[in-house]
This record gives C-alpha cells, sequence and structure tokens, in this order.
DNA sequence: AAATTTCGACTACCCGGGTCGTACTACCTG
DNA sequence: CAGGTAGTACGACCCGGGTAGTCGAAATTT
C-alpha cells in the first residue's frame, strides 16, 4: 500500500512535484508555464507525465469544467526520505553517517556551511532520546 | 570526456562496481559469484551488465586466454560524489547542510549514529582550508 | 576422441522515465 | 454559425537499467 517505490521519482517527475507542493494544486499548463523557463518541455509531455504519475498514484487530479486539476498524493518529507534513504542504503550500506563524513571528506561543504552545520548539531542537542 | 553522466550507476551496476573496486579486477563468474548470495542473478546477466557497463566506459577488460579480466575505469569516489551531488541537487537545490539537517531532523540517525557524527565533527575541527 | 562444462557473443524482452505528434472535443468569439 | 483555441486522450518512440535464453567455440574431463 504505501509502497516506498512509489516515492521513488525520476527528475522531470520531481519538479513537477515541487510545482504541485509549491501551489497546492494545479493544472498541466499551470505546471508546464511553471516549468518552461529552466526546461523547454512542450505542454504534451507535461500532460502524459501527470497521467503517468497519476497512474502511478503520486498525483490525483479533480476536473473542473474542462481542465483537470491535479494536487499530489505523496508529502515531500516522504519522497525525499525515501530517496535519501535509497541513496544512503546503496551508497553507503545504510550508514547515514558514512554520507555526512563523504560530504565533509569530499568537500562538498565549505567552510561556512560547515559552521552553520555545527550550529545546528550544537542546538538539536537535547534530541534522539526520550 | 569526463562526463559525469559515466558516474551514474544503476544498482546492480554500482554492486558490480563494488566487487571491482574490493578486488581490483575479476572475471564475470567472480562477479557473479560474489553477488550470489545477495541477488540471485544468472551469471548471463552478470556479463551482459559488464558488457553494457564496458560501452558505457565505467569498466574496461583484458583477455586473458578466453576469459575477460575486468578492471574498473572509475573511482569510488568520483562515482560518489557525483551521485551524492546529483541528489543534492535535484532534492536540495545543491544546498548540501540541507541534506545534513534532512537526516538530523528526519531521524535517519539513531542516537549511537548521532554521537558519531558530532565526535567526527569535533575531530575534523581544522579543515577547510586550504 | 567423444562428451561435458565453461564462457563470451548475440539477441530478445520488460519496464519505466521522458518527449512529443496527432486526434478529438468542448468552448469561446467574431 | 464557423473557425480558432485550449486542453485531454492516445499512441509512438527512444533510451537505459535489468534479466536471461540460446549458440557456438574452446577447454577440460573421461
Amino acid at each position: 500500500m504505501n509502497d516506498t517505490r512509489q516515492h521513488q521519482l525520476g527528475d522531470l517527475q520531481f519538479a513537477i512535484m515541487r510545482v504541485l507542493w509549491e501551489r497546492r494544486e494545479a493544472t498541466a499548463s499551470e505546471v508546464h508555464a511553471a516549468l518552461l523557463a529552466e526546461r523547454g518541455l512542450a505542454p504534451t509531455t507535461i500532460a502524459t507525465m501527470l497521467k503517468k504519475m497519476e497512474a502511478k498514484g503520486v498525483v490525483d487530479h479533480r476536473t473542473e469544467g474542462r481542465r483537470f486539476i491535479y494536487r499530489p498524493l505523496v508529502q515531500e518529507r516522504e519522497v525525499r526520505r525515501s530517496m535519501v534513504r535509497d541513496l544512503v542504503s546503496r551508497l553507503f550500506q545504510g550508514d547515514a553517517t558514512a554520507l555526512v563524513n563523504h560530504l565533509v571528506t569530499e568537500k562538498e561543504l565549505d567552510r561556512e556551511e560547515w559552521l552553520r552545520l555545527k550550529a545546528m548539531l550544537q542546538e538539536g542537542e537535547d534530541q534522539g532520546n526520550e
């Protein structure tokens, strides 16, 4: 039911979801308009993708007059969780700290980000125990 | 040339690479044997995959007698880097700290991992300057 | 030498993400 | 009312990851 596979989204699919998450619902052409700048896709491409995504169960639509109003069925949190989890399990055998370690040693974080990270950790000091 | 697309590996491909990285080279059947436990794949599947991967440029082979000895052409570091980078750019608009933040707030780290992470950060205190 | 195993080559699929072109239909507008 | 417009439906492809069967040649075994 709450299949985690539904949370694995391709690039375009994720971009479409971002639009849907931002606004809380949108028509195909609104999505198309929103993505036109970064990708130059045909309107039908978006429509087709939305249809496939609906079949997959990640979005839903309601008909209003002539047009379909799409609405996300999965939460951004869930998708991120599952995609990150997937990557961690593939690349780091499920060890999330190994990922952080990777970010640090591979200098994916610059000095400034590094500091922010430390601050964040300090802040969340009292979490995890209950 | 050093196409970053070559560093995007599928699940099986990554598993195969892990074997190749561990040993420094291996035949198709050695890889197959190594992966037989976790995945129950036919030997031909591995062979086909290796061929595809060679076409893609991530592995290489040398003939010894009549068997192919495969050797990785891309480094594990590079692949991890590029795959993590890709995910971060898709899911977090390139903000790596947002990923760490995600790990923390979504409780992807348990108490024990959390401590290790803090220790690691303390340890790496003097990095980031070059 | 004959039979059997081994291993690569080739081929064929399936599936899902992605990209559209075309067709059809309801609608609006001159 | 006719013609353009908007918006969905349908179907066609491409591509790459993944899975594997079959075939033929070479090596090994009996």
